[in-house]
DNA sequence: TTGACATATCGAAAAATCTAGATATACAAT
DNA sequence: ATTGTATATCTAGATTTTTCGATATGTCAA
């Protein structure tokens, strides 16, 4: 883990909107998961589309920050068909939050 | 409290390091306090000079790097005669964890 | 009151980040 | 095969951050 990544990732408006969101992806993204079948359970996933209509930043802006997010540890991803889709990496969050706790 | 602000001023490795420091000054510090009379009872605190001395810095950029850090809530400081004493803000902190564990 | 020292502030050059549009890639549907 | 759609990557200008040296301010000591 590294925090400076994190910390960088989580000093931009936007990307911690995206992050406070995707805590409640039915309720912000109310088409959440349309073109996900459901054979491929990915629960929470919201596809890159969604959070660029959300975010009203650029595609290519929310797409590099959502790498961006990823490899910080905050958000993982799958990709199905045509759609990626991004959610919390929950277990990350929370060893994260453990870490802010004791460490800093 | 402005979580951006936090998280800009953790985003640097120097500043991370203060503040880690500032944990345990006298371990860190072994001069900590020299100036300081008993008096003043400001527990932990570390002066500018002993702080840029560490952190291998100039003097105005650690001077703003204290500075930003006692904005986001950090730190808070004590002036005494010549001195700037520099100490964690324990108790923001500690709202700060809980911010990081209940709202990210 | 002058000189020395600690810290703060200013101003600027270099580096990093932000953000968009253009283009590339991957996949789906026809 | 071709076209359309979703996402990723590239490029570049604008903005912000980093970091310093120079200078200013405040304080102490002689």
């Amino acid at each position: 883990m590294e925090p400076i990544d994190v910390f960088k990732a989580l000093s931009n408006e936007t990307r911690l909107n995206i992050l406070e969101w995707l805590k409640e992806p039915e309720k912000h993204f109310p088409k959440q998961g349309a073109h996900l079948p459901k054979e491929v359970s990915y629960k929470g996933g919201v596809c890159v589309g969604d959070i660029q209509e959300k975010a009203k930043v650029s595609q290519s802006t929310v797409s590099s920050y959502l790498n961006m997010m990823q490899k910080a540890g905050l958000l993982e991803s799958v990709r199905h068909g045509q759609w990626t889709y991004y959610r919390r990496n929950e277990e990350f969050i929370q060893q994260l939050a453990q870490y802010f706790k004791t460490d800093i």
